[in-house]
DNA sequence: CTAAATATATAGACTATCTATGGATAGATC
DNA sequence: GATCTATCCATAGATAGTCTATATATTTAG
């Protein structure tokens, strides 16, 4: 049975970005809290992780600065921007839009 | 503004077996079916959806044969198999499971 | 006669995911 | 002191699934 993808391809943007609108974190911690919320449905892989967070910083939705864990580690922690809480609201609404509309299609009658 | 994919991404295969449950379609008729259905949100694009059916094909998902429509020109209908039925069952399990889990993630709370 | 709609298909670009790898440090255990 | 596990970052390369663009052909409408 082969493996299939860990996460829904096109979501982990928006994953990321809600996450940071509870707090400032890092990436390893990210991946941690949208594992454990959902219920270990969701694994968020290291290659993926990084690249998205790459592209995140690049367009200016999150911003990033080095700092000490609580137990003394260095660690990269991102915050949201006003521009990436925006982007957040327009792929949340979209993503509203999809699944109705899949679900539309996925029903019986 | 970019210009986002019509399609969440990973859906399309579940969307076109979903389809054919209803009745042997050809290539053109589906995308019209998902357009429909979904009342315009969902476009399929020639060049993700014929891609899409060979796949289908490949996996035994599908059979093909040529026939004249009912307009009398010539199309290719796509007959849901039984091994596609039971991938189809699998891949809106799946979806439920990712669907519940992201919304999780995006609960307030 | 021409344009739009119906119908199939492929090539090539692009993007986002994955696997695999590499490195480094902290804390716990042996 | 050695080693293991968990924490933390990051990139390279493979793969997969979209998209745009193109090609072909027929039917219907204007």
């Amino acid at each position: 049975m082969p493996k299939k993808s860990e996460l829904l391809p096109g979501t982990l943007d928006m994953l990321i970005l809600k996450t940071l609108t509870r707090a400032p974190l890092h990436g390893y911690g990210i991946a941690q809290s949208i594992k454990r919320l959902s219920e270990d449905v969701l694994t968020v892989e290291e290659g993926s992780l990084y690249p998205a967070l790459q592209r995140l910083l690049l367009q200016g939705w999150v911003k990033a600065e080095w700092k000490k864990t609580e137990t003394n580690r260095r660690a990269r922690y991102y915050t949201l921007t006003p521009e990436g809480r925006k982007q957040l609201g327009e792929e949340l609404s979209q993503f509203e839009v999809m699944i109705a509309a899949i679900g539309r299609v996925l029903q019986d009658a």
